[in-house]
RNA sequence: GCGGGCGUAGCUCAAUGGAUAGAGCACCUGACUACGGAUCAGGAGGUUAGAGGUUCGAGUCCUCUCGCCCGUACCA
């Protein structure tokens, strides 16, 4: 309303030169500070045409438009001319009514969906069984799980798939060492991170191995790299043997393979369900496995792939790419040959119209490798295939290493995170929580702890490293998820107080003298949702969103300390009820869509 | 070497090419007989790595230089 008032104002008093600005809606923009108003139009593209200085026209306009009259509809309570800008102020109560029977009749949600909507297969998490899951694979699902949800509030049709890494070399690892019996036998709790410790066992003397090979060809010393090259083929054959037995479908291998595998996937369903995170389809890499193999003949025999050094190559100069390896010289596949499979069966057999990767930074050269592989071998759809690309997640301590035990396994990182939201609860008493049960207790906790890792892998935008510092996440005063649910908190501290409940689409009472700097910070910054969500799923970043909510929260919190609700006389109280009820709506629905739950009182 | 990412306050991060570059943490000073002090208000803290260029306007775009990180065929 206020909006659009101020386009057709706008559009009035430019006249002629109007066609000029262009796009008159895509100029405005609300001004740095509350006091400024709530729309701004920038003058300079003017300058030219008008000849004069930008801060001229400005005046000039805002003279032309008060003079116009802005009684059309009440919308806009002021208007004038900031240096440069034409700055507009809306009614507050109009703002406020507007906003509230928007969200009351759905309107407000609705409004984030595209004019496009697409089928969007997101494919994340892609955890890999036998090797432990930590923190750092926590990015990934709070990214994944946040886009598919930005999508969806978007309209799209979204299909989040997960793909699973239960095949190959590494799992081999796992299972021969397994197999030395130096392990010992499974622990009862924490299975998959036994398993875990036996691939890192296994890999050891290959990696110090690997390392001496790199050293003798770096010496140029042939000799020792021929004799280093013979110790690691000493100590890999066995490994490869298993490799072998599982893709020969030896009996024994198999059924620790079949045990093992289960023993991880159960695991990562706990994980999940406690994340709150759903996946629509399940993919396996022991699935295409054989798929890409039989791609790789086909493809060979096109001469779309040649061999190379006794390998096969797909040959990427053209796209300016490296050679990516299709197939091993020992005629093992890999990663990019299953991956080259699955990107087949998405788009047929999902009549997908858009394919999103969630994956870690560091694959980039691999995804464009895949999709030029893709276009080469003659799929048009590579060009709907895109990598969303995030950078790593680091401790203060520096980079974290599955090797040297720093890497915080998942199971261990929930125990020390509830704990410590535990201790910050249980230090101050409240009379809300006299009366839970030990259950109670440990849902809101659970919730709370969730939102602060949740909040903390999405605040920082998927270009920037992320560094998770369980102290920082959890017990501080500021930017954290326990912040934004504690403001939810006092927002259903106050309907509990208030006697009656406000619809939402009830009446703004006229003169009840809302409308302070607080109340419509607050009121137009829940305006924006519908702008954040776009701008999160054109960017493919949450980050926004959290910023989002952060920003939204503390507005709230001036509201909160400026603004008694309860003691207000009847008509202000009523609308500031309302405030409060919209902003409950608007922040729970933002915060969902960060995959994160409020809780009633914490 | 080549390709990509990053460089903003002591630290961690924001800023669709627009107004005086903003937050949180840490530090300092204040605040309510009040709906939740996990709060709020204020202070201090900046040559946006450096140098050119484009633009009415650059932290943002272009070129070069410096620094850190990642990748660069038989790992995933």
């Amino acid at each position: 309303m206020f909006r659009e008032a101020v386009i057709e104002a706008l559009t009035r008093a430019l006249g002629a030169d109007a066609a000029a600005c262009g796009d008159l809606g895509a100029l405005l923009a609300p001004p740095p500070k509350v006091e400024m108003g709530d729309l701004a139009f920038p003058c300079f593209a003017l300058a030219k045409s008008r000849r004069a200085a930008p801060p001229k026209i400005a005046a000039d306009l805002a003279a032309a438009i008060q003079d116009a009259g802005l009684a059309a509809g009440g919308a806009i309570a002021e208007v004038k001319a900031l240096g440069p800008y034409v700055n507009f102020f809306a009614d507050p109560v109009a703002e406020l009514q507007g906003l509230c029977r928007a969200v009351a009749d759905g309107s407000f949600f609705a409004a984030t969906r595209t004019a496009a909507p697409q089928r969007v297969m997101i494919e994340f998490s892609q955890p890999n069984t036998h090797k432990v899951f930590h923190v750092g694979h926590l990015r990934n699902v709070a990214v994944g799980d946040a886009l598919v949800r930005i999508f969806r509030a978007r309209g799209h049709d979204v299909v989040a798939a997960n793909y699973y890494g239960d095949f190959g070399i590494d799992v081999a690892k796992c299972l021969y060492q397994l197999g030395t019996g130096q392990q010992g036998s499974p622990p009862a709790e924490g299975r998959t991170a036994w398993l875990g410790e036996a691939y890192v066992a296994a890999n050891a003397p290959l990696a110090v191995a690997k390392k001496k090979i790199e050293e003798a060809a770096a010496a140029e010393d042939d000799e020792a790299k021929q004799a280093a090259i013979a110790a690691h083929t000493a100590i890999f054959a066995p490994i490869r043997a298993v490799l072998t037995a599982l893709e020969t479908g030896d009996p024994e291998t198999m059924a620790l393979y079949r045990e093992t595998r289960q023993w991880c996937l159960d695991e990562f369903a706990r994980i999940y369900a406690w994340l709150g995170v759903q996946f629509d389809h399940d993919f396996f890499e022991s699935e295409v496995e054989e798929e890409g193999a039989r791609l790789v003949d086909e493809y060979l025999a096109k001469g779309v792939f040649v061999e190379s050094r006794g390998a096969i190559i797909a040959d990427l100069e053209a796209d300016g790419l490296p050679v990516a390896l299709v197939r091993k010289s020992d005629g093992s596949s890999l990663y990019l040959t299953w991956d080259l499979a699955l990107a087949r069966r998405k788009f047929d057999e999902f009549g997908i119209e858009t394919s999103i990767y969630v994956v870690g930074a560091e694959q980039t050269l691999h995804f464009q490798q895949l999709f030029a592989a893709l276009a080469k071998m003659g799929y048009a759809r590579a060009k709907d295939c895109r990598h969303i690309a995030y950078e790593l997640v680091m401790l203060p301590s520096g980079k974290m290493s599955s090797r040297n035990g720093t890497a915080i396994p998942l199971h261990e990182l929930r125990t020390r995170v509830t704990d410590a939201i535990r201790a910050k609860m249980e230090a101050e008493a409240r009379p809300e929580r006299a009366a839970w049960s030990e259950t109670q207790w440990q849902a809101t906790i659970e919730r709370v702890a969730i939102a602060c890792l949740k909040y903390g892998m999405l605040k920082v935008g998927t270009t920037r490293r992320v560094i998770f510092d369980i102290e920082d996440w959890t017990n501080p005063e500021g930017d954290t998820g326990a912040y934004l649910l504690y403001s939810l908190a006092r927002i259903a501290g106050i309907q509990r107080k208030a006697e009656q409940t406000v619809a939402l689409d009830a009446d703004v009472p006229a003169g009840s003298g809302f409308g302070n700097d607080a109340e419509r910070a607050l009121v137009g910054h829940l305006q924006r949702y519908g702008a954040e969500v776009a701008r999160a799923e054109e960017t493919c970043d949450p980050s926004g969103l959290a910023a989002f909510l952060f920003d939204g929260a503390k507005h709230f919190s001036r509201f909160y300390q400026e603004c008694p609700v309860l003691q207000a006389e009847p008509a202000l109280r009523k609308a500031r009820l309302m405030l409060a009820a919209a902003t409950q709506a608007v922040f729970t629905r933002a915060l969902d869509l960060l995959g994160i739950e409020p809780v009633e009182a914490m």
